[in-house]
DNA sequence: CGGCCATCGTTCGTGTACAAACAATCGGGC
DNA sequence: GCCCGATTGTTTGTACACGAACGATGGCCG
């Protein structure tokens, strides 16, 4: 009855039906991201942040002054996308934004008082989430399971 | 072996100012799975599919019917996510849903004729994904990588 | 000087991601 | 039979993720 493609219906070959889902890097690395951020909730508890903000933070510790679209290229974040996170902290206090008077369209960003104590709190937090996310690998895997990671991030 | 409070304001040590946010297996997922999806809408081009979309066809190919939790479960998706997928399929036509006769809380999803010939016609470009996600790695060390990115994935 | 293009921040629309609450239904224990 | 707890699907609210378009500014070049 069909026509038109002639070898259409499932032949026993083993071209595509070989896409085993569970077995793709996309697939796998949604799910350890998934859990990632999961045991990320979990351990900074009462702190209320998300990974994104406590990255926002972190950068603005080391950098100390820098524009929205700075702070979004050191962090992995579209532009789009720094808006929330910045209202959000903003909305916090943990943050402060100002004109920047040398070029008028910049919005230079900086820790406040409260945002610096944060992220002192919440720096051994954050390297044992990223232990914690490790831990199922034996500890010698560790740094070339990360160097090999780092080879797949643009 | 200690494990009280006192260390927690060490100096800056080991711990507390050592938080590099390039290095923590965090954001190095987040950033591989950016590559990834990037690399996802590039390769499938104009079928317009996201990874998701992609994941819950080929698992209907693969079981042929089941209710939407089962398939959420099958594809590490939340059930209010389903939502959205689903009614985005059932929008383009692409997968059916009627109500289970033996359990009537249940709606039995498969895959239409035309989302069936639309697997078919991308399994290869999902082949392709995975191996282009992969190819900054040596082809010896993917199966390694591939293993141990498994063991973080819950 | 006056265009021209890049950059900066903003908004809108679409699509994940998940907690929390909800009605309907099922199953088991009594 | 009936009640109770679990499961199924749904909605709401919050938070990433990014393409696309926009006004405002800045630097450059002719």
């Amino acid at each position: 009855m069909k026509r038109g493609t002639l070898e259409t219906l499932s032949g026993p070959d083993a071209d595509g039906a070989s896409y085993v889902l569970e077995e793709q890097i996309g697939h796998l690395l949604r799910r350890a991201h998934q859990r990632h951020t999961s045991l990320f909730q979990e351990k900074i508890g009462d702190i209320q942040l998300t990974p994104l903000q406590f990255a926002a933070l972190i950068k603005l510790r080391d950098v100390d002054e820098v524009s929205q679209n700075q702070l979004g290229r050191m962090t992995a974040m579209d532009a789009a996308t720094m808006q929330g996170v910045i209202h959000r902290l903003l909305a916090r206090g943990l943050i402060e934004r100002k004109r920047d008077s040398a070029d008028r369209r910049r919005l230079q960003l900086s820790l406040s008082r409260s945002g610096q104590a944060l992220v002192d709190e919440c720096a051994d937090i954050g390297n044992e989430i990223s232990e914690q996310t490790l831990a199922p690998l034996e500890p010698e895997d560790r740094r070339l399971f990360l160097d090999m990671l780092s080879r797949l991030s643009f």
